[in-house]
DNA sequence: TTTTTATTTTTTTTATACAAAAAACATTCT
DNA sequence: AGAATGTTTTTTGTATAAAAAAAATAAAAA
């Protein structure tokens, strides 16, 4: 019915193996020190003091904290770990969604939803709210959240829209001086895909993230925080679906091993209309991937 | 300490109003198409039955809801009005950060704001959530919220994302066949620009709905939920800061309907690299006025 | 048998309580 | 005086309660 102390928890048992590498009668740096190193406030870090006070570790008057013994096992504090932290709902949650677990059009739960994820229910809540910024979910009229899912029809919209802030960064790319450091970068990525090609039909898994980072490459030419934002989700959608749809992998990576190559070469010519063309024509094969393997996962869940 | 009957009170004034219409020793129809009728749930219904029943208002006896009487002014209902609805949040927010009420870097305290707008605590957390989407707030290293702000950065990344989403219209745009409605849509928008420009001198303040009407018709030809999103904020910030920034009015918005028409001239000849350029001009000159207005203001705001 | 109502169960939304943590303030010691 | 500590006040995050509303189920009437 209060907040969790899994901050003074953290802090303890930081400060314990602070703790255990001191001689004893050694004495420790004033509270407000320990509360940066251990980044929490000044309140916290008494608290964890009194703590180690009351367990005999510490001889604590005033501005005079003296080790008084070496701590042992016993000393140690259980970390509880109920909650997932929010990072790893998100990822959590759209393996849930991405993977067809559950259809579209159905209504969340956010009590139940929130036990079955391991969070507090109003940390979903939040959640939720930040989700339907991208169309995966939508608050009913009247209360409640409903899952709109990951459609065919989103899955086209996704990809249109990588493609709207990819080719403007493919542009962009293009006319970047020989000096700026995406060149040496795209020779390393280059060699990398040869190196994968020549080696595809054993190691053709290593694709995927040879593939986030080639694209990562790319994009990292424009520096604006709203196509940073969205190329997070992007990023992460597509990540999951490549993991989860294994028809074909072999041919298919081989393929975009060929056309990220010629991508590479069509931005070092320099001509804007080719390299945009280049990209253009990965963009498409890869929204062509998404939306086969999403037919036939239809099929599937359908027989 | 529980939910708003803010639901029950609508539902009671409105099935008032209808009640109003009937004459007495009439009977209502039943509770599900009552409920369907006020997009209510039947419980809310039965509640508003019960209540019209003890005013006297209502012979309710199974399934028979015979009128006895017509409604006078005491059977009102006061609706409470504390809380305001989410848009109306978002409205007073964005106005409150973009008006620079408030530095940007300051911690947000998340129960006085709360008050200050008129929203329950947790519904002005989520809608902070959302915003953190948007960058304009950010969630704090160890609890609580800071407010970024509407910074000069800002204001070039949004400006420059705006230019890629309305180029990437303008280049659909340009190949649209003659019988798509966009092309009498903006022969009726160049009607009405020559209009306002004759008359500029008495009537600049007309300019901006017509500004939002030019841009939308524009972006509304690429159908894609995360353009449509982005376009929602874009066109709000862009709204608040004219609305707010009056200096040089006249004179800005006559050039801005100059270029206006330039880019439906440009639009018109097919020529896509000719649109783009005419397009990618406006869009400087919007970011222009809008990084003058910033600067002029932090300058008021330093005096 | 279908429609409508009565009743019960869930779910959502708000309010409140409370401990943890942070921040602000006051005091003491060197 | 300046740094460190002691104390008090705010703020935050979580749990719980309770009412409202919705949904589901059972019963009754046409």
């Amino acid at each position: 019915m209060a907040r969790t102390d899994d901050r003074f928890r953290l802090a303890y048992q930081e400060l314990l193996s602070v703790v255990a590498t001191l001689p004893i009668g050694a004495d420790l740096p004033p509270e407000l020190a320990l509360a940066d190193q251990l980044n929490i406030s000044r309140t916290t870090v008494r608290a964890v003091l009194t703590a180690f006070s009351d367990a005999g570790l510490l001889e604590w008057q005033g501005r005079k904290k003296t080790v008084l013994r070496a701590p042992t096992a016993k000393d140690r504090l259980a970390i509880r770990d109920e909650y997932l932290p929010r990072e790893e709902l998100e990822r959590r949650f759209l393996k849930w969604v991405l993977r067809f677990d559950v259809a579209a059009g159905t209504p969340l739960n956010v009590a139940k939803l929130a036990k079955e994820f391991s969070v507090p229910p109003h940390v979903l809540q939040e959640f939720l709210s930040g989700l339907s910024q991208f169309g995966l979910v939508a608050r009913r009229p009247r209360g409640g959240w409903l899952l709109l899912g990951f459609t065919a029809e989103y899955a086209i919209e996704l990809s249109e829209f990588r493609a709207v802030l990819e080719l403007n960064a493919v542009r962009t790319l293009v006319h970047l001086p020989q000096s700026h450091p995406i060149w040496d970068r795209l020779t390393a990525l280059e060699k990398q895909h040869n190196d994968l090609a020549a080696r595809i039909d054993r190691d053709f898994h290593d694709f995927s993230p040879l593939d986030e980072a080639f694209h990562h490459a790319i994009t990292s030419v424009v520096q604006n925080r709203f196509v940073k934002q969205f190329q997070k989700v992007i990023t992460l959608i597509f990540h999951y679906h490549y993991q989860w749809d294994k028809r074909m992998e072999r041919h298919r990576n081989e393929a975009a091993i060929r056309e990220h190559l010629a991508i590479i070469q069509a931005l070092r010519s320099g001509d804007e209309t080719a390299a945009a063309e280049a990209a253009a024509a990965h963009l498409r094969t890869s929204k062509e991937t998404l939306l086969a393997s999403l037919r036939s996962n239809a099929l599937i869940a359908e027989g």
